[in-house]
DNA sequence: GACAAACTACTATACGGGTAGTAGGTTTAC
DNA sequence: GTAAACCTACTACCCGTATAGTAGTTTGTC
């Protein structure tokens, strides 16, 4: 069981800080919260949150110390990953292609970015292979 | 005007079939909405959702058929590109390169997308400026 | 014109995410 | 060892989304 628990968000907020300082208390990331626009949050607010991703599974308390220690429980990668497919799913029907149109049609890539595809896509193509789709391809219409 | 209203993910399965089917009344749309695992919701749900769309812009009513027939306001692919850039946003800190880089990495991209992405930074190197995209019509569809 | 069917408007409620207060425990400073 | 500061746990509340019931209106039929 290590599918990831359904993340919101706010608690977005709260897991990026963590993954950015590895390990925190919950004033810490309060201090290191991205700017919001509405303000910080209160810091009981905050502790619901790293609180409620503790007992999700998302994040691990160290309560050995007394302000306890949090750290990820979840690897960045996976959870951005999850919401992307979720994003896929919910917006673009499943349909990465879909997306892959908008995304090069409206977003702004950086010189970088386009660098890093290129790498990416240039490691694809040697391996040629094109792993079986096998899940399923429900291209609608 | 083409600034769109934030469109909630239920009401997104409503707008789809909208752009699926032109135009639609209340009951061609909840007979064409997306299987949802939880079952279809009342006519009555989908209703007020459709109306609640129709007050924030996104979709148009015609009163003067009696069962109203509504069609979409906004475009299908306008719609698309905003929650794109929001979720970019909020998930991927505006790295539309993270993204990709993801998306590269997890989700299988058909050759043809790749095809699709690499002709992209083609021409964007080629011509790497703006690409010009007045939005000037507000046609639907 | 009356009745039935279909539809719309208005209203209510449940639920989850987000926010935070308060009470009580723990640690630290004097 | 007492007080101040800080922290946690518990609880409450607000708000938006989603859902749908009910009552009244419109339309079509006989």
């Amino acid at each position: 069981m290590s599918q990831h628990p359904h993340i919101t968000p706010a608690e977005l907020g709260i897991m990026k800080t963590l993954w950015k300082l590895g390990s925190a208390t919950v004033r810490q990331v309060l201090e290191n919260l991205p700017d919001d626009e509405s303000g910080p949050p209160a810091y009981t607010t905050v502790m619901t949150m790293m609180k409620n991703l503790a007992e999700k599974g998302a994040l691990e308390a160290d309560t050995s110390r007394q302000p306890y220690v949090y750290t990820a429980a979840v690897r960045r990668d996976q959870v951005l990953r999850q919401r992307l497919a979720e994003f896929i799913h919910t917006v673009f029907d499943d349909s990465a292609g879909e997306l892959v149109l908008h995304l090069a049609d409206e977003v702004e890539l950086s010189p970088e970015d386009v660098r890093r595809i290129e790498a990416k896509i240039a490691g694809r193509e040697a391996n040629d292979g094109e792993p079986d789709r096998s899940g399923g391809g429900d291209e609608r219409t």
